[in-house]
DNA sequence: CTGTTAGCGCTTTCAT
DNA sequence: ATGAAAGCGCTAACAG
């Protein structure tokens, strides 16, 4: 009694056994719903446990069952809004389903090896990664340990799945936007490191252009030293190099790879008194909450994060146990039209 | 052989000792730096455990020791940047301890029932808490069964540790700032919901004020419906409210509970086409990458992020085992001088 | 329907 | 300096 008290010790299965009046086994088939228990002895058992304040202990559990219940996400830099944004809904889908969220990685750059070995270590039952430099690394490891792994909007790596948001698809309706609002000369802004996201993104967009006998006449690659991807301070740095060029050389519109650089290159146009949408349409890619903002209106693509994130958990259970294989599941983003492109010319 | 690489079966301390021709006792205790173990055997053990590319079960290890490594992270929306800047701090230390960071929420509002428990059901080592709402919950759960708890920014509660900024002085510098400018009206913006952060920033601020012969001529309180913390759209409310004040009411100067709230205040206000800082001052407090922008150039007060996080992880692993007992610590936050506040009258 | 018995992989007395 | 054995809390055969 005092004992109990004073150890805080963990209440176990074997503690309701013993007050409940049955075994071990029985507990734990009570507590897990098993049917073939019977109702009243369910009863007494699920009374026990709530008397006695029972948890299950996962750790416990996973060592036998070999499933941890844990689920490792990788991020990019959360410079960039949309990485929190991903997280929450992570976040908030795995709790739904009962799972965790074990940060593996957030910010730039690639891991550690002592990080990496978590996803062993934790015995995770899968990994979402969503940022460049790790994926290879996590992908490598996953597959060499059958942990299966989904690489969200990256290039699906030796045979990790992987679900994405339809960039060429989204670069092409960008493009075609920019073609019907009368804009007849392009630009295109991307950060140093250009995923694979990146280039389908551009690839859509220079291909749609094409085809309607148009090229982009300026690829800006900026970024920070720091931080040599995506980033608010590398459309800053492209929309002051976009302002200093010639008027007639300047393009007439501009899209950014990511929301990010986007809303950086905004700021730098306006910075030199060029506004946005009348001298130069501007459009991004991701839908991120600050594009929304009244201050920007940043027309852009958005990615379907709710569902990508529900596939992804989806996909993780799917392939769990089964051989892993290279699936990928394609989402089309939504056209987001706000302001900063010009819609007539 | 053919087994071992069907079942893909992880490698044990087992398997190594077999190799290494010694007991699994011996194995543990080699891989763990036990000075007892000869140098010969030592160098056996791990050739053997490098060779079967071996890595502890985490889960395992745990079961025994009861410590699982983890350390459990409660954040607020990640609309406010703050959290994502947070997250990745807290991810970097932790990563060096060789601690990881288990999720428990990330956004508005309170926990789940389910997410509050894993906590208990993964023997977290500890729990940082930086969010409004759950951190009464957490707080009692981590109290009741002996869970080390620290508050980032938060009132201590019940016997939980907290780190955090010094909020009141840091509303006493930005007023000191302000009244220096020759301002002679101020307003000031926050959130529906406030915590106690944004009431010690409050007071300190007033009670400066105050003590100059100054007060508060206008107080905002603006949210989100959805979302009734401080926020960007709050912040932009209430610069809309501002803006149509008549001009001889209007504040001269205006402090932002948040960083972000000072951001929507700014942007409301020039989009009413009012100027910063010629027109009116703004200040904000917490010192997010946001406000360095050449756009918004706000004067702040940053919180020392970093030495936060640093604190906690250790009060973390000092409380740990000890009786929990509440203790404060308070960190000066940093004058940041940028653009959004008129230096002089 | 329920109890008995083995472990899951690791650490840790207690011997030697 | 090393080994044998117990056990962390739970689940899953395998009996009845």
């Amino acid at each position: 009694m005092v004992k109990a008290l004073a150890q805080r010790s963990r209440v176990t299965i074997a503690d309701i056994s013993a007050r409940a009046g049955v075994s071990t086994a029985t507990v734990s088939r009570a507590l897990n719903g098993d049917t073939r228990i019977s109702a009243a002895t369910r009863r007494r058992v699920h009374d026990a446990a709530q008397v006695l304040g029972y948890t299950v202990d996962i750790l416990a559990r996973s060592l036998q069952s070999g499933r941890s219940g844990l689920v490792g996400l990788v991020l990019g830099s959360t410079d960039n809004p949309f990485y929190g944004e991903l997280l929450q809904e992570v976040v908030r889908q795995s709790g739904e389903r009962g799972t965790r969220i074990l940060i593996l990685h957030a910010g730039f750059g690639p891991m550690e090896r002592p990080t990496l070995e978590a996803i062993l270590q934790y015995r995770l039952d899968g990994c979402i990664v969503s940022s460049a430099e790790p994926a290879s690394q996590v992908a490598a490891l996953c597959e060499e340990h059958g942990v299966p792994a989904v690489m969200i909007n990256r290039l699906p790596m030796l045979r990790t799945a992987a679900v994405a948001c339809d960039n060429a698809a989204g670069g092409r309706v960008l493009a075609d936007l920019l073609c019907r609002g009368g804009h007849r000369s392009f630009g295109i802004v991307m950060g140093p490191v250009a995923a694979s996201t990146a280039r389908e993104r551009e690839q859509g967009f220079t291909s749609h252009l094409a085809e309607h006998g148009f090229n982009v006449s300026h690829r800006f690659i900026r970024g920070e030293d720091e931080m040599p991807v995506t980033s608010y301070g590398g459309g800053w740095q492209a929309g002051l190099d976009i302002a200093n060029l010639p008027v007639r050389e300047r393009p007439e519109a501009v899209m950014a790879i990511s929301d990010i650089m986007a809303i950086g290159v905004i700021d730098a146009l306006r910075q030199c008194a060029l506004r946005v949408p009348q001298d130069i349409s501007v459009v991004g890619f991701d839908g991120i909450r600050e594009g929304a903002r009244a201050s920007y209106g940043l027309t852009t693509v958005r990615q379907p994060l709710r569902q990508m994130v529900t596939w992804s958990l989806d996909l993780l259970d799917r392939i769990s146990g089964s051989s892993t294989q290279a699936e990928t599941l394609l989402i089309p983003g939504e056209l987001v039209i706000r302001s900063s492109a010009r819609p007539r010319c």
